[in-house]
DNA sequence: CATGAATGAGTATTCATTCAT
DNA sequence: TATGAATGAATACTCATTCAT
């Protein structure tokens, strides 16, 4: 009962922590991100978080309320990072851009951020499935605005003849997420192909598969 | 310990079981199927599974060495009835048809199987990167295969001239089947497409987009 | 599996361990050699060991990895202790003393240690015969290395003409043995004779027994 | 409630059971008491008991109203075969034989019968210390009766003058048979002695370590 | 702030016992 | 009588969580 108070009090002062708490705090958070990418949301325990951090699973307890709490932290900001990628990467290419090219270009960055740059957006794509019903409604809100955001695109792209705008949009970009969710459980960087590569070949399927017939 | 050989004697006798008993096996191996296909692999319960059995956890070990032996037991079928269907839709169509004629239908036949029609198939799926190591290794041994069988598809198809021959194989089955294996997770079948729409899409993105340019 | 690693943290940290941790770790172990020493191997439960400790089962657990780990140890203790303290007594008499002697000494403090005074060594009496094969492989190596001990002493008294050199030392020593872990079975400390008693009559029927004829 | 009285109806009706039936009961009873002297009171299992008689666990129940009930009748059974070898031995000496002959005769038919002669015996010798309290109580009594017997021939063989009538008969009764009950644990038929040196040595270390000095 | 230690609710598993056939 | 099948109470074990220091 105090103690609900304290932690409360803990997050709520949380903009305002020391500079060396906000440093551990990080550490733990990547931590369970490079956890999470590794086991997934129901195979995660916190003693191997704490083990990763350098810390003890009790004083995860001065950061965070609960697993479920630090784990939501987690893939919260494994969409918003993301998101955040791939946004700058359209944007970089300009509104004048060609409305598939911004659209290849999203995927290429979705694909390779989640593959081989970021633990924290791999912790979202091994979760899913596995994240409690309540969790996921709030992770899903804006996962949900990551989806739109590939749907503008897509729907651009429709709009300039590019793409057939027969194809179902929503089912067009889930068999997308789908194919690059999966490729962290079997592709090798020291395979037969690099990530470029691989990333050519699922534009390759997306660009020539949709586009507009003749 | 040297009790492990005794208790075991439910698996011994399995050939002789009386019609009553492998009903019942069945029934759990059914539950156990269909709250694996909800939860996957590490979420999966054995009260779940017994109550959707109508039984109580103690007594699935009179029918089951333990939890993972009935696991394991439910994903070997799963992978052992895709393969099965698979393999016949394919048959079906006789030699004669057209390397990627036969390989579109297998694509097709997969993706609608563990998508609406068997419980077995998404328990495979949904546990994917779940199974801890050992027990993967002997499920892997049978989905490898399956494998195969699809590698041989694709690559008579680049044969015949059909597919592009410089597409990597394995990549593009993996990438498919990720895209495939995603669609339970989000695809609703009141939504604004039917089962055989999905089809006709991920086969569409799977035969232009990897087919010889000419 | 990889979780096993994690787990038995505890024991990895002993040599740093705190002395409150330390304390609590002697505790649970006095606590398991009373119970196993009452109740032998195979009717120990962890529940008795927790009450008898003061503690709960579950937290066993944070000071040994199992309930073999925890009476293995008790019992390793109980070899260790038997011994330590019998071949304390025999050399306290000096390599000059007689070597029957020097063997009725160390029969007499094995029969008086596990008798009335370590729980630890009457743990171990009670439960030869139940301890699982793998465990006792364990346990029964530094358990030879006492029956060597006082092979050694038999085989001096033999040498010396003391003990007839003609009777199997093994079967002699097994016998002795067997007569002294029986005694916690019946020997009740205010019956008709006392402990010190029990050892004169255990000697005088080892000594005049075995003792070469004239 | 119903089954109660059934049960007890077949334990009634014992005496005028089928032949069928009475040879069925024996097997179990062969099969408890040598899986008893196998493992000891507290490790015997029921399914080791039927598969050993060739049943199921089931059907023990028509024969015997729990494992308790046979446990039981197969340790009563083993007292009083030892007391029934020991005394038919005894009597073929005749009551002219000298008392401590009479004694060392019953001595050696009580180590070699529990050592290679019946499984009922050993499965006495190995359950002692395990078996809970109320059945011990009423297995004991027939014990006793047992120890009496020996007694008796003890206190002769001191009133004759032959041993020595200061020793505690209690303690010298308990010491032997603690060394004859922990033959089965260590003695090895294939070993550097057979069974009648070993009774030899048994014999030797009690007749010349007690008898009366001159 | 951190941690060593403890807790307790939950989970798989075992096994004597029951019961329908 | 026998047995295949089921049951449920008991037991070891796990792990998120708490708390004293």
């Amino acid at each position: 009962m105090a103690m609900k108070a304290l932690r409360a009090y803990a997050q709520a002062k949380r903009p305002q922590m020391s500079p060396r708490g906000e440093l551990k705090r990080k550490q733990i958070l990547d931590a369970a991100a490079k956890v999470l990418a590794r086991r997934g949301y129901a195979s995660t325990q916190l003693l191997e978080i704490a083990d990763e951090a350098g810390t003890q699973p009790g004083s995860l307890y001065y950061h965070f309320e609960s697993r479920e709490d630090l784990i939501e932290q987690v893939l919260q900001e494994g969409v918003r990072l993301s998101f955040e990628r791939v946004r700058a990467v359209v944007d970089a290419l300009g509104s004048g851009a060609a409305p598939l090219d911004r659209l290849k270009a999203a995927l290429r960055a979705h694909l390779k951020f989640q593959l081989v740059e970021s633990d924290y957006a791999r912790a979202v794509s091994r979760s899913i499935g596995q994240v409690p019903g309540e969790m996921w409604k709030r992770v899903n809100a804006r996962f949900r605005a990551y989806g739109r955001f590939f749907d503008d695109l897509i729907r651009a792209a429709m709009k300039s003849g590019e793409l057939d705008a027969r194809v179902d949009r929503g089912a067009l970009r889930m068999l997308t997420i789908g194919a690059a969710n999966y490729t962290p459980e079997w592709f090798r960087k020291d395979g037969s192909m690099n990530v470029d590569q691989l990333c050519d070949l699922l534009v390759r399927m997306f660009e020539r598969g949709v586009r507009t017939p003749h």
